[in-house]
DNA sequence: TTGTAAGCGTTATCAA
DNA sequence: TTGATAACGCTTACAA
């Protein structure tokens, strides 16, 4: 193994200097400068990280944690993790992995120990047990998602209720005048799920504004519980021409069903998803879809701990703004 | 920041007891072993990860690569990353999340500075090229996918020819006599993946021997391209029966095409699907789906490195038996 | 602009 | 069964 001393003498210089060069906290001259790095490359030396981590005061890691089952549709949560490990890596951070099976007490043995410089938590609920610890140990984090009580954390998280007032909008700017919201299992409402609340609430807001009526059915998601909310919409509304989905699992059974109701999308209904793009663009037609930008989320997360660390200042939430792509899905809504 | 002298001070003992008790690599009257654990529970302590790793040359770390974009299906990429990481954990070890836009460098990088003491890479490739940097630095690593070249390597994959083998084995069962394979895009083929290859070849094997006609159409996955597969299908060979699909995006077009096109599944079509169990699920009739364990393949790999960490010696290559599960897209061959 | 040297908090060797 | 103590490889005052 090369150690920092051994890239010294090759360099003819002292260890202090090979250090400096390193990390850039004081002037080098030119010469000595190209001596130390053609002699760290000759060499191949690479910086010890335990020893760097133990004078340095620094791990240079930081940490996210993952649920073990989560509400978010998980190719979007390898998203967050990928985007989160390349902006760390343009920090010179390493990521380290944590699942939440260790429940809080993993948060405190990765802070405590030194092992993370800070935190990432990824799908942040309104009442996280997690918090408490973040704050007992002072340790820097941003989360995704937002908490109940925000004070003093370092947050991101879509604009679920913009992404809301979009579909809302788009239904209304196309002349649709009922609109039906088939939005995620009952239990996710019932706990108050902070998405699903700032998401139905942004709609229905909007579609108050807009003159829209409005019915909310949550789903479960498989095909045998949309037939039951499209059967029961279909009932208590005739009229309903537009569809706002909340439920990656609705999507494909809502299509069939309208299909198989004699529904043409986007003819006869049109159907706005709150969803992915890739999602969106697998099904045929392919689907209008409302999405935030997932690796943004994953990206400022990471500059918030850095923020963090480096004691700047940063905002306590931050919602990024969702977009609207019309795709096949949606058309002017039927002449009676 | 408590330290492990602050707890062998509070315990009146010496710090090597201390760090004895921690490691149990020496025997410890039980009196003294109390006293250590009381301190160390009233202080808090947890020992510093730096300072561990430097003096006992072990940073308790292995980092997983993941490719960026990858030929596996993502929430099984995700599955086997929280596996590695469960497992992990139950060594002792935490995990460090490496992606793969740093090329193979960052693999020399994780390896030479300490941060870690072993990999395991996702998604290798025939000809990897991660592969001589690994044999070169000899670092401690396992496999997740099947290299040509399995020499002094550990690795675990699914047992893809074997999967293919159970879906011609099921479908020559059921009186089928024609059978169609609808496959990855055609540049899967071309660069020979060999994933790809194994479940065709271990298909066409057992088909051949159950006397079965084969025909074997690449496939891109869009709806497009799937109707294009099939109605080519269809042409050259209107007695099919039966279809593999070894390709997540075509599932969803197929059933579709397939009900346009007047066949009802199972009574006049079978499908059997190479894929995970919650996409076999989520179709509308459910699928007949062979699946490998994914969790396994994390905690198989996690348990290859810990081997040769050890230096305990580890077979080179291990393959996990696949699982056909009989749902409702399959059943006997129409009688003609 | 560069060098010297004192830590950082563990582990593990050598004694007792 | 336990205690001193010398590494481990780096960072960072403090000197020069």
């Amino acid at each position: 193994m090369v150690t920092l001393a051994e890239v010294a003498k090759h360099a003819g210089v002292s260890a202090s200097t090979v250090s400096y060069v390193l990390s850039g906290k004081r002037s080098i001259s030119s010469p000595t400068r190209e001596r130390v790095e053609r002699a760290i490359s000759e060499l191949g030396y690479h910086p010890n990280a335990g020893a760097r981590a133990l004078a340095g005061k620094r791990s240079h890691i930081i940490a996210l944690v993952v649920p073990l089952r989560t509400d978010v549709y998980v190719p979007v949560m390898m998203e967050i993790a990928i985007s989160v490990t390349v902006a760390a890596r343009s920090h010179g951070y390493d990521v380290l992995l944590i699942t939440n099976d260790e429940g809080p007490e993993g948060l405190r043995r990765v802070a405590a120990s030194g092992l993370a410089d800070g935190v990432i938590l990824m799908d942040v609920e309104l009442d996280d047990a997690r918090i408490p610890v973040l704050r007992e140990t002072g340790t820097h984090a941003a989360l995704i998602g937002l908490p109940a009580d925000t004070r003093g954390l370092a947050c991101v998280d879509h604009d679920f209720a913009g992404a809301g007032a979009l579909c809302a909008e788009h239904l209304a700017d196309l002349g649709h005048q009922d609109i039906a919201f088939i939005g995620y299992a009952p239990g996710v409402y019932q706990r108050h799920a902070g998405y699903a609340e700032r998401t139905l609430s942004g709609f229905r807001e909007r579609a108050a504004q807009r003159g829209l009526r409005v019915l909310h059915r949550p789903c479960e998601g498989s095909y045998e519980s949309t037939a039951g909310a499209l059967s029961r919409i279909l009932a208590d509304r005739p009229d309903t021409t537009g569809f706002v989905v909340q439920n990656e699992g609705a999507i494909g059974p809502l299509l069939s069903l309208l299909r198989t109701s004699g529904r043409v999308v986007p003819e006869d209904a049109s159907v706005v998803a709150l969803c992915p793009e890739p999602l969106a663009e697998q099904y045929s037609p392919r689907l209008t879809a409302v999405t935030g930008p997932a690796h943004e989320l994953g990206r400022q997360a990471v500059e918030l701990v850095m923020n963090r660390l480096d004691d700047r200042p940063t905002a306590e939430v931050s919602l990024l703004t969702p977009v609207l792509t019309p795709r096949e899905s949606s058309g002017p809504a039927p002449v009676r």
